[in-house]
DNA sequence: TTGTCTCCCGGCGGGAGACAA
DNA sequence: TTGTCTCCCGCCGGGAGACAA
């Protein structure tokens, strides 16, 4: 979506809550850029208890509603180490836009910096349309003060989140060519209690996705020994999805009983479909160009962030975290998402480009070989030292020992 | 792919036949791409006949063969009227890159002029994996000199294209509901002939597609009054392919025997999908950053071009033909694909960032309203000026009134 | 010549419990 | 508790000619 018809859907949304003054700056969102450029950066956080108006100008417009459900649903989806950063927050932008082992060429024609410091303005959280693979739309304004960060930012602490039933399971082979065995306990706490005293009980099941599409289920209690499952309806769930074993489901529950469901892919099934309408060299051009330009008339620009696939933004506070540990060679750490056990075996700069970068300047080596390609150089964030707390199967955003 | 792939793609296609010298040449194609650019332009035409190595090496080495087969069939796919310039030939380039219906902005950062001479080094006729739909990736060398062209390129003959038998059709709603009616020219010049001795005739056609996938059908000779259909595969086929009433099949018969078939979607039903690998604003400064940055250094760059969809290149020669024809307000012309008629209302600029641009300079008017979105504004070698030899479906390049 | 209909049969998908890990 | 198997029934998809445009 490009500036203008951002600021025309904006003001679609809420044009009588609108006060003139207000409505003038929003309709214009390179005037408001502007202006909000001028401020210093706490005002933006802070913006959320002056001006509901501006906060959902800020806020997320995204996809099917941007409700809590559809949030809470993205983030299953997502995976649980998937954190996104939050409007107002510093975050630092990989300015090299491209991951070491695609073996593109690293040029820095625009001679940009390694990171740029920005403020996270908007994001959208989305979902593909034909995989339903998420994602998430950055909108990031540059800071001007471009210094070295020092010291972590605070903000107010994040709002409670209403406590939603959610429930994701593994597909079995069973569960995707016959009926789904719903869990007992996906049944207990995320789907509507069935009449018992009825012979064979039944109701039908309605669960929007990430689209806002609706899919009907057959809930029945059947099989020897008596059982949760799901029958029609669910085929044509897994046929349309693409599901195999391996994939997962995620049932959700708001607290008006109104079920979610969403789809998380095995991670060896990741799929990159590059457009063809935009060659791999242009691709790579586009984003530092944005950035660039960004930077010069500081003006926001947009980055897109795949969890586990391109992420090209890290939290301030999170970076200072990770950079802070003292990451020597033969440490050994795991993987974020992955899991897997891995050393580092080096620290270099990814090119010469841009020196003294921290993205991707880990070389590291898996213990397991590995049929799925894995990458051999991450960056400090995206590894969590081995601790004994990970034998729990809790990750700390900062494990005691590494400090 | 990138450029070290690519030459190690082609030494690997004929490493015996390489002579030592040309190999070190041929295996880093940056290198060879400084070496052409030194030369005059019309030695690249020459290379044809002076090294077959190096023509390979300039040719299209695409997809799955780069046969003739293949080359026909992407072609008849594309459409009669789509021409895709050869490698040796000099084009122009639309540094603007953006159609002037999206109505994202038009801003030049880079200073580029409107258009860009090239030379193209390569092309490569690929079909979109999961839609089929056609595109080229052409690879282009700015020439030094960037004079306005003022007289034709000759160019030596296209060589004779070796006669092969093709039939296209439009699917009735029983092609895709039930078999397909073959259509008795189809069958007399495409397929093998039957054995009509037999009571009930039969045989097994194999047919590959863009992608070399394999397609059988069972050709068969039934109905009242008997037909040729296409039964067991065929609907295989079309759910495959998506294709509903209105689209069209390709089916192609080389020399050999060999079988192809290819699909052509109805015009409405064009998609695009970007990825949400890239934001908008990147994917429109990508291309311009890498043409500014091949353009400054005298290096190869590709662009992508969807006929019908995002054309950024037009042939110089059909380029002077275009502008030399005077495009008066009011004149009636006709579209090249949409095969409708329209009226010239307007000739400006496309943005003040480009003055003078020819791309998209014409500002028309359509007779009949659409349901589909069609363009307003048109590059003048788009258009067709209506004549009575259109009557009789021909297509000149050169209608002797428009001069 | 070819688009559409209807009829008819066989196979496959889904709905059920059985059984075992 | 839940993954997998098998059985069985109903229906839908495809294979055939009829008929008309």
């Amino acid at each position: 979506m490009n500036e203008e018809a951002r600021g025309k859907a904006i003001l679609k949304a809420t044009p009588s809550e609108l006060a003139p003054a207000e409505e003038i700056i929003a309709g214009n969102v390179v005037l408001l850029t502007k202006i909000l450029a001028r401020l210093p950066r706490k005002s933006i956080a802070r913006f959320k208890s002056v001006s509901k108006h501006w906060l959902s100008l800020l806020s997320s417009i995204a996809g099917c509603g941007g409700d809590d459900l559809y949030k809470e649903l993205w983030k299953a989806c997502a995976g649980p180490l998937v954190d996104i950063p939050r409007v107002g927050e510093r975050v630092l932008e990989a300015s090299t836009n491209v991951e070491p082992n695609q073996r593109s060429p690293l040029f820095n024609p625009l001679n940009l910096p390694s990171q740029i410091i920005c403020i996270v303005m908007d994001i959208q959280l989305r979902a593909e349309r034909d995989t339903d693979e998420v994602y998430a739309v950055i909108t990031l304004l540059p800071e001007q003060d471009q210094s070295e960060p020092t010291s972590p930012d605070s903000y107010p602490p994040e709002p409670l989140t209403p406590m939603l039933k959610s429930f994701c399971k593994v597909l079995t082979a069973s569960d995707t060519i016959s009926g789904f065995t719903v869990p007992q306990r996906l049944a207990n706490e995320c789907l509507p209690a069935l009449d018992m005293n009825q012979q064979s009980p039944m109701q039908e099941l309605i669960a929007k996705d990430l689209h806002g599409a609706e899919w009907r289920f057959k809930h029945i209690f059947r099989g020897q020994p008596k059982r949760h499952m799901l029958a029609t309806g669910w085929s044509r769930f897994v046929s349309s999805k693409r599901l195999v074993a391996g994939d997962s489901v995620v049932f959700l529950r708001g607290e008006n009983g109104e079920l979610r469901v969403g789809v998380r892919r095995a991670a060896h099934r990741q799929s990159t479909m590059p457009s063809s309408l935009i060659t791999i060299q242009s691709m790579h051009l586009g984003l530092p160009a944005a950035t660039s330009q960004a930077l010069a008339h500081q003006t926001i620009f947009t980055v897109p962030n795949k969890p586990r696939m391109s992420e090209f933004i890290v939290g301030l506070n999170k970076y200072l975290d990770a950079v802070n540990n003292r990451f020597r060679v033969g440490r050994r750490f795991k993987m974020r998402f992955a899991g897997e056990d891995c050393t580092i075996v080096g620290v270099e700069d990814l090119s010469a480009h841009w020196e003294n970068s921290k993205w991707w300047s880990l070389r590291v080596q898996w213990d397991k070989a590995a049929s799925i390609s894995r990458p051999d150089r991450v960056s400090p964030w995206e590894i969590e030292p081995i601790t004994c707390t990970l034998l729990f199967g809790v990750a700390l955003r900062n494990p005691p020992d590494a400090r």
